[in-house]
RNA sequence: GGCGCUAUCGUCUAGGGGUCAGGACGGAUGGUUCUCAGCCAUCAGACCGGGGUUCGAAUCCCCGUAGCGCUACCA
């Protein structure tokens, strides 16, 4: 077994960082990662006039993010062009390119087959004749992808190329041009590429593509990263929550699926809410905050220790940390989002309204603002006037949080203050 | 069109000649509760089709079919 391991990943500054781009870089650190090898960055910008800084910027972001870690800097393609031309011009004393105006190409000689041992696929073979000649140097200067890509791997000591399905067909044009500089050849695996939940390729109209996107929408990136790991690959002993680091001691590149995935996001939702669940408290609450500000709402509505408490009330009840602004935005304004047709049910009634001013009234002679207190209150007020404590809690639910849904309305009711309590509900009783 | 990759519940997958074809997400039903979520208890749900090989094929081989990818002086 040959114990040391460079990949890399090389992403394009094109755009932002895509989920399955993600994905590769996910797998290529796991792959370094696990053999203690090294996890090089590749930024392929030869296209100078698409390529731009943000668009750099925010996927390294996003990278570190993830928790992926790479070693050294970052080499740059558009800081190299020199080196390719001149590769070229070997392969043109060599005779093995041609100039044809401006451009170099590679002469790709028919009647040959051309095999590798893919990592994931097993063998792969192509013959020749499938093979037009390559272009090295375009007509403008630029060098080729296949070329600098394979220029680079070999600089850069490339030893396993992990990629997407997408690039099998590069592969042996690429290892035309090792053997023409007499390189050794890296292991290549090819990994299938995530579809949308419809088959085709996953694009934004099967809604987030982007993980900058995901991070916005409040999913963890231990999560984000989890969830896609587990999209061609599974860990021995069937576990799904496992962690980077964790998958790093068991992943090889050999027990990937050669199947492609859809890409389910109930699944995500779901694997989000247990990275919420695990969670310690302050850093919750702390990551809650942040998502409200970013959301508009202004966390410090609330103390700071209520503030705590009303994200531990609804911890169990979101996937997202994005959905506690939906669902309790309450706690923050007082034009919080009224659901209509709850309203009217419980609300629209004089029997609601008048349970609802009950309620009021009787809670405004309360002294100890406690859940504990306010329920045992609610519940003997129930019983004296014989009826259910139900038909008490509902208006008063609406009135006070807008929602048919949600934490214990006792519990919302000690958090939301007395003062905002009774207001909210003289206000629906009218 | 040519070349290539793939094919197990709706989805992610385990299994790899003899299994009740297992798990997870989602779904359904019942219970608990002020609602929702959760929790508990159940349930439904798959080996793409056709030929071989074999005592026996989801598993091996071939052919179809379907999906996806590539077929650029994009990356």
């Amino acid at each position: 077994m040959d114990d040391k391991v460079i990949v890399r990943f090389a992403p394009s500054p094109t755009g932002f960082l895509h989920l399955g781009s993600a994905r590769t870089a996910l797998f290529n650190w796991l792959a370094a990662r696990s053999r203690g090898g090294r996890f090089l960055l590749r930024i392929e910008d030869t296209d100078k006039v698409r390529s731009e800084q943000r668009f750099l910027d925010e996927i390294l972001e996003d990278l570190r993010w993830l928790g992926l870690d790479w070693d050294g800097d970052p080499i740059h393609q558009s800081a190299r062009f020199d080196l390719y031309r001149a590769k070229a011009e070997e392969l043109v004393a060599l005779g093995a390119a041609y100039r044809e105006g401006e451009a170099i190409l590679f002469r790709v000689a028919p009647g040959r087959t051309v095999a590798f041992d893919d990592l994931i696929h097993g063998r792969i073979a192509v013959e020749t004749e499938t093979i037009k000649d390559q272009v090295l140097i375009k007509s403008d200067g630029s060098p080729a992808y296949n070329f600098c890509c394979v220029i680079d791997d070999a600089a850069q000591g490339i030893t396993h190329i992990l990629r997407g399905d997408d690039h099998i067909s590069n592969t042996p044009k690429q290892i035309l041009f090792y053997e023409a500089f007499g390189w050794n050849l890296p292991r290549f695996g090819h990994m299938p590429l995530i579809l949308g939940p419809d088959g085709s390729k996953l694009s934004k109209r099967h809604g987030g593509v982007s993980v900058t996107e995901y991070k916005a929408e409040g999913f963890l990136p231990a999560a984000l990263s989890n969830y896609l790991v587990l999209l061609g690959w599974t860990p021995p002993g069937g576990r799904e929550i496992l962690g980077l680091r964790e998958a790093a001691e068991i992943f090889r590149i050999e027990d990937m699926s050669g199947v492609q995935a859809k890409f389910d996001a109930q699944k995500l939702k779901w694997m989000n809410g247990e990275y919420v669940l695990k969670l310690p408290a302050g850093e919750f609450a702390d990551l809650i905050a942040a998502q409200l500000r970013a959301d508009g709402l202004d966390p410090n509505r609330l103390p700071p220790d209520r503030m705590v408490q009303a994200a531990e009330q609804y911890r169990i009840r979101i996937k997202t940390l994005r959905e506690f602004g939906q669902m309790a935005d309450f706690f923050f304004k007082d034009d919080f989002a009224r659901e209509a047709e709850g309203w009217a049910k419980h609300l629209g009634t004089p029997e609601g309204r008048s349970a609802l001013s009950l309620f009021a009234d009787r809670l405004a002679g309360l002294d100890d603002w406690r859940h504990d207190a306010i329920e045992a209150l609610c519940r003997d007020l129930a019983q004296e006037k014989g009826m259910k404590p139900a038909a008490l809690i509902h208006p008063a639910r609406l009135a006070v949080s807008g929602k048919t849904r949600g934490a214990g309305l006792f519990e919302i009711m000690e958090l939301l203050g007395r003062e905002a309590v009774l207001r909210r509900m003289k206000e629906a009783a009218q």
